[in-house]
DNA sequence: TTGTATGCGTTATCAA
DNA sequence: TTGATAACGCATACAA
């Protein structure tokens, strides 16, 4: 009983073989004898032997594992996202290492070098910026990766999306359609492509419903959480009437939802006094007392389709595609 | 400009030195003269050379990565928890990868399978069954585990974990002090420890307030998701009168919270109707529109310490420990 | 059907 | 200070 782990090598001493047979027992089982085998497999489970995936790989070159470095592992958005990814992967018999850059890019940095170093199968990955040299220059390794929830107008790697600026343009139709003439978008901070599109959107359909431009207020957030959301909630508080928006539109739920409870909490009413439309239909939308207006993502199969595209990319004659899909307005209670 | 990625071997032909040169200006920088070790960098630079983590891996025989394999990446409690474990890990220099069991036995098995065949330097797990003899059984290979959010008998690995017997305590006195003498205990499914434990607690406090035990009513769900609080929601509403409680003790948030919207949207009222208390303290709990009285739990300080744990593991006079922590009844609206 | 030998990219030991 | 060389554990081409 040595101290180190076995190796083939102790596997194929025990059962009186080489060490060649006992790695064909594992990758081409045909190609030995029924009796050998089984004498091979027994020692393996005798020695407790477990191959090492890293010399493995080393011969091999190429990884079993994905992973997707999410955005914010605490946005109940990107985990049904991981949940897809995952679902698909699994099929595939393919492992998936999720890891989180909590909206901070060196994190992102650290963890994607991290990735290349260990020479993984592929990336999934939903960026802080999109347009970072370093995506192009992780495919150019031979790493083929798939942007998720963001387009790209790169030809060079996949992209899956969601038609953000189409999103943007639901809600605000939604909100101009209950009667709304004075609206806050609510979202940042500024750059974040999510936002910046969905902003686009909302000013697209307000403008073509001949509405004053002033009248759709930006009211521009630090970052995408809830506690921001309350924040903005205080700030229409303390808004003279005449200059207080009847409704908001926030880019994802966790703002709307801290602007919701600021709201009910103050005293005021969801949706007579303020209307509340958020982004992502997450389940805690539905859930919260008043029902949030959302505009739903099909989440789950934005990460499926994702890692369908990353693992075809294994295939002779892929072609790089960008996909995109339709959202869809969820009305509810708070409008 | 060769196809394959650049090994220490190119670096060393394109510098004009040898490739044990190569290594130590990685590894032992002191060792190399600063000149050759500038034409070496610039060499790496030029041919945008990254190490090959997979072969260092073999070489050493272990990796420099950790892994955190999680019960259900869509509670927000556990991306708490891996929020405080990153912190940690980042602090030592090392990555962390998600593992997401989401659940299922099956899964967290095929997990801690392919972890421990890419011997990763540690796991920290959050087990369906924390006595599962898999868990030894990787330890005793030499890959240390730490219990999360479990405490074990076992005294060969660490566990952090928060006292759950101590919060159904907390949750149960509460209710009776607010003049509740009918409580129903959510939660599910039955034996998981974490369930079983808080209502062990929950009935012990019951108990002790001389209460007839019938009173304290168990309703068991098949998951700890908010459907199944809804679905509880619906039962309750069902029962006669004076069987009716007064008050729920969920087993965990999302439970509480699904309880807590259906009772509202079916036009009762909470607390007044029917009191609520969840556990974990999740944000949304504070953020429900009749903000939930939940057991919190130190959810990034648990993972802060799990972390840490397992960092020392690699120590020579490394003692396993069974930490755990108290938690703490934050009282608000919902009772 | 089985055994032998080679190399994957790296680190570490030993000579020079 | 640098260079040559032997492992680490595995998969595979080729020989037997």
């Amino acid at each position: 009983m040595s101290d180190r782990t076995p190796s083939v090598k102790d596997v194929a001493a025990s059962a009186g073989v080489s060490l060649g047979t006992v790695s064909n027992v594992m990758n081409r089982p045909d190609r030995v004898s029924p009796a050998t085998r089984r004498r091979v497999e027994q020692a393996m489970a005798d020695l407790g032997f477990v191959r090492n995936e890293t010399a493995r790989q080393l011969r091999l070159g190429s990884s079993r594992t994905l992973s997707y470095v999410m955005l914010d592992a605490r946005n109940p958005f990107f985990t049904d996202v991981a949940q897809g990814i995952e679902t698909a992967a699994e099929g595939a018999g393919i492992s998936l290492f999720l890891c989180n850059s909590n909206n901070s890019a060196s994190r992102e940095a650290s963890h994607l070098a991290h990735l290349v170093e260990q020479r993984v199968q592929g990336i999934l990955l939903t960026p802080l910026d999109p347009d970072s040299p370093t995506i192009p220059a992780i495919v150019a390794r031979g790493i083929p990766v798939v942007i998720v929830d963001r387009t790209t107008h790169d030809e060079r790697f996949c992209s899956v999306a969601v038609d953000d600026e189409l999103g943007g343009r639901l809600a605000v139709e939604h909100l101009v359609e209950r009667g709304h003439r004075r609206v806050a978008f609510v979202g940042g901070p500024e750059g974040l492509g999510q936002v910046e599109d969905r902003y686009a959107g909302a000013r697209a359909a307000w403008e073509e419903a001949g509405l004053p431009p002033g009248d759709l207020v930006r009211m521009p957030t630090a970052t995408m959480g809830a506690d921001d959301g309350r924040r903005v909630g205080e700030l229409i508080a303390g808004l003279p009437g005449r200059r207080r928006p009847t409704a908001a539109f926030c880019a994802n739920d966790l703002l709307a939802l801290g602007l919701l409870q600021q709201t009910v909490a103050s005293g005021r009413a969801v949706p007579a006094d303020l209307a509340i439309v958020g982004y992502d239909d997450i389940y805690f939308a539905a859930a919260a007392t008043v029902p949030l207006t959302s505009v739903r993502q099909p989440r789950v199969e934005l990460g499926r389709t994702a890692a369908e595209l990353l693992l075809s990319e294994a295939e002779a004659e892929h072609v790089h595609r960008q996909v995109l899909f339709r959202p869809e307005l969820v009305a509810r209670a708070s409008t």
